[in-house]
DNA sequence: CTGACCTACAACCAAATGGTTGTAGGTGAT
DNA sequence: ATCACCTACAACCATTTGGTTGTAGGTCAG
């Protein structure tokens, strides 16, 4: 593991199984419990609170107790997280294509500072 | 596999390991040879390979044979796609608060169709 | 042609994943 | 108190994953 971001790890994983994916859709919708969630799907309640367990370690999803079931709520921030990953991905694209286009231009503007490499900011913010 | 998305599934399994992550990085930097990209990890070059291998089929990267060497290169589409996604899933939840918002407010706007429920929109574009 | 290098792929192995069933602890209603 | 329900968790199993080594095919330089 060179970079050692554990939890980009744990959210992408979560994110890489359509049964997880589909159980965060609904509860963006609304607060269900896990029996509740686990309705639709041709598997045990078991394995579905299995999911449940890693979309939450994955801070993806909260559980709150109401009463005597366990509703379960989405947390927005950890999806954030995960699009600014990916936007930061597609601005280094970008950086890369604007590079090589101002290389075929001439690099007019050489002192800015934006082309520098940038090798100390934070890979996953 | 309710919802059976296999694209997705491939795709953000091929984010959800650091090596990756990092490969898919340092590609988008520049097209690197397999080898090259190898270098700097503490695993074989057959790991390596392999990771790349699962990189491609998620159609992140894609390989090019340039003389004797494979050059790789990201393929920005499959990021934007992700990311696609992931725009979707926050845009659910904002219309989520937004509808709980005009419960509060008393429901002013009812004509609005942006709220009416979507179903039928693909879930990944 | 020979040797060095890059790549591909098979065979194998330990560990993690995704699923099952079974058992047990709380909570609410009757 | 009892019964029904929701949840948690352990034990177990098949498959996949991430890693290894070994073998073999191309491609360039000398």
């Amino acid at each position: 593991m060179v970079v050692g971001d554990e939890a980009a790890d744990r959210l992408f994983h979560a994110l890489a199984d359509a049964t997880r994916r589909d159980i965060l859709w609904r509860s963006v919708e609304g607060e269900l419990s896990v029996s509740r969630l686990a309705e639709p799907y041709p598997m045990s309640f078991a394995a579905v609170q299995k999911h449940v367990a890693v979309l939450e370690r994955a801070g993806l999803v909260t559980k709150a107790r109401r009463g005597r079931e366990q509703r379960v709520r989405t947390e927005p921030d950890a999806v954030a997280r995960a699009r600014q990953a990916l936007d930061h991905l597609g601005s280094l694209w970008r950086g890369r294509v604007d590079r090589m286009a101002g290389l075929l231009a001439g690099a007019a503007e050489s002192a800015s500072e934006s082309t520098h490499g940038e090798e100390g900011t934070e890979r996953w913010a």
